[in-house]
DNA sequence: TCCGAGTTTGGACTGGCAGTACAACATACG
DNA sequence: CGTATGTTGTACTGCCAGTCCAAACTCGGA
């Protein structure tokens, strides 16, 4: 799996539209090299089979969201206000990219048995959640909780979940519009919680 | 696919583990055969394939959830309390089958792709809660929230990714207590919110 | 201009496995 | 009994991922 030139990889995004609709059982190889343009023969050269075309689409998008998450999370504001952020980058690039998204959900068992794309999920999405929270106590803008790596896993699904079923709902118009109006709901949520005040 | 002999049924629980640990595609039918000791051809004349077993466990997984989950949420208290009733049922029955939420995840793609249990899953996991928050509205007991739709979504991917995410480091010996303890963090966090106060 | 290393491609081939076909046998029930 | 329904072993088919390979093509350096 040595690196894929810039051509090869732009190509090679036509297949994500095929393995969200049908899943990559049901996408043959045959398939992905006619929708791409890229022979067959020139695929196996460059990646692992079937599994490697999966691995690359999906690698390349935890780089955005890693990236973009980053930037929110570095900032110098409280860290109630960069959760904010983050809540709304992530959001951002899963409904820029529906198609790789659904294609993560779809595969969401083999990506499982994908060491390289677990630490890299759980380095993307879990630990600014993670950090930021731990931050948040410091600084003041966030709450101490009883059990903070729970509380951390269920703020990573709620943000996720809600962002994959946006995603799965196709595309859409004005992505950045819709990211910001699930942000807000789910900041809502998250900050303010739902029991009303006694 | 006609219903199953209470016999088969019970037998075909032991390719749960198999296909969580493995997916299903890395498991061939002969595999499940042998393990469950269901000769491959019967198993053909009672399900539609691979894809049959897993509707067929994961359908079976879904009524239980639903069953629990129904009992928490019709109760006479009022919707906050329901509602930290209904968290504490799904996870406990999550809990209760590591292996099937596995294998639920890990295929999820592919229970995508089978209406039937598309839908299934919605009212299971999903509608209660979007009931519940409106309830809750309407009695008092929780608060009105801009875009309940996206709410109830987050809601549901907190509760449902901290219990995969629990499924999956294994077995539990006291389902029950682990159950208890996530519901408390996960209401934690969705009734009283991450913000401090003031 | 020529060389050689890396890349690209078509085409043919292999092996594994899902799913089918079917006949023989079991069991149940009127 | 006898008919319907279930159970099973075995043999077979067809599909498709992945492999192999040889012929071309690209391109930078000598």
């Amino acid at each position: 799996m040595r690196k894929l030139p810039a051509k090869l990889a732009s190509r090679l995004y036509d297949a994500a539209e095929l393995i969200a609709e049908r899943g990559l059982d049901g996408t043959k190889i045959d398939d992905i090299a006619e929708v791409t343009g890229i022979p067959k023969a020139t695929i196996y050269y460059h990646l692992d089979g079937k599994n490697g075309v999966l691995q690359f689409l999906l690698g390349d998008m935890l780089d955005l969201v890693a990236g973009a998450v980053g930037v929110a999370v570095s900032g110098d504001e409280d860290a109630r206000t960069r959760l904010q952020a983050a809540v709304v980058a992530q959001l951002s690039v899963m409904l820029e990219h529906p198609f790789l998204c659904r294609a993560l959900v779809g595969d969401l068992g083999r990506v499982a048995r994908l060491p390289e794309l677990t630490l890299a999920v759980h380095a993307t999405f879990f630990e600014p959640i993670e950090r930021l929270l731990a931050e948040g106590v410091a600084d003041g803008s966030l709450r101490q909780v009883a059990d903070p790596g729970t509380v951390a896993m269920s703020v990573f699904g709620a943000i996720t979940i809600a962002g994959l079923s946006a995603a799965a709902e196709g595309p859409h118009d004005d992505p950045a519009a819709d990211a910001a109006r699930l942000a807000a709901g789910i900041s809502e949520l998250i900050l303010d919680g739902l029991a009303t005040r006694g």
